[in-house]
DNA sequence: ACGTAAACGCAATGATCTTTGCTTTAGGGA
DNA sequence: TCCCTAAAGCAAAGATCATTGCGTTTACGT
């Protein structure tokens, strides 16, 4: 007998394909709908998949949309580096406007701020944690709360509440500028 | 007959005590369970009403909510007057800030943000109201999507995912100042 | 290849939630 | 005060979601 017999999870085949099928599905039903309009059994039927493997692995609707709402998400890419603290701030900002012009990342955020009351779902600390880094990187001068609060904060704000205004396309520079005047 | 009939709603009585049992167990429901977990025959229930009268008032669970968040703050007080712009500013952050540290308000907020992506529900519209009426008061100065994007979203953004940080005790001070900053 | 068991599909069941027709209560104008 | 009807209550039917037992498929270790 080995004592170190792992449980034998299955990662490929028709579990990956289940899988996939689904994050499609719930990709596209929360763009479409909204997180909270989201059903298991209308996951499934968009799937091709049968409700119960869904209840089985996931549990319920909101374990399954942040879980899969995580995977979207890469901390690897590469962060602006431009030598400038100002020029990487604007640029960083754009990145994340940009991505968040994705109706699915702007649904997903909205299921995030929904979710963050209960649990530790922060679905933004990794914005933070870069942001960190920029600012240190530069030696300091700006508070990183100041970042958040006067860059992150306005885009997050419009992505929840007035999407359409994210198309202005001076929107990042504007929140540099304000962040930085009178400095 | 009479053309200028108005159609006669009901606003006393009975209809406001139904309407406020049911915003009193909306808000306590909200706070334990989280805006998503609530359903309309559990708001019954804790309001001591019948689900029809919701279910004929409201449709859905997430417009109730929503409706129950938007009014929440009486849009009829009176807003700070100082003669001062940038003082009133302040005092109307502070007032937001102070509203905001209520558990219920900051659930029901993260409600309206969930709800926000579909149709043109802003549970926030009314502090842009306001805002636009400081400002205007002042004879403009500072343009109204400033005053949201570096004072209203820094503390929407806190709300939502750094709900501690709200007990900063000069962050509407702060906020105001760097509105102000370099102008 | 082969065997084991993980994961899926199916179907029946139970638990909510939602809708609808009707009756009763009571707010507000004449 | 009286009348009209908006709004609430009640109860039954319908829809949808969630759970569970069982048989089938098939991924992975040997």
């Amino acid at each position: 007998m080995s004592a170190t017999s792992s449980p034998a999870r299955r990662t490929g085949g028709r579990s990956a394909a289940v899988l996939a099928a689904v994050r499609s599905a719930v990709e596209e039903l929360v763009q479409e709908r909204g997180t909270a309009q989201v059903t298991i059994p209308m996951v499934a039927e968009r799937a091709g998949v049968n409700p119960t493997s869904i209840y089985r692995r996931w549990g319920d609707a909101a374990s399954m949309i942040n879980d899969l709402a995580t995977y979207r998400i890469s901390p690897d890419r590469a962060l602006p580096d431009t030598g400038d603290l100002r020029a990487d701030l604007a640029a960083w900002a754009q990145e994340i406007i940009e991505h968040f012009r994705q109706p699915a990342a702007a649904a997903l955020l909205r299921g995030g701020a929904a979710a963050a009351g209960a649990g530790d779902s922060d679905c933004l600390r990794n914005r933070r944690a870069e942001a960190t880094l920029l600012v240190e990187r530069a030696g300091g001068g700006v508070p990183v709360d100041d970042v958040i609060d006067h860059v992150i904060a306005p885009i997050v704000y419009r992505v929840l509440f007035r999407p359409w205004s994210l198309e202005e396309d001076d929107l990042a520079a504007a929140l540099v500028d304000r962040l930085f005047a009178g400095r």
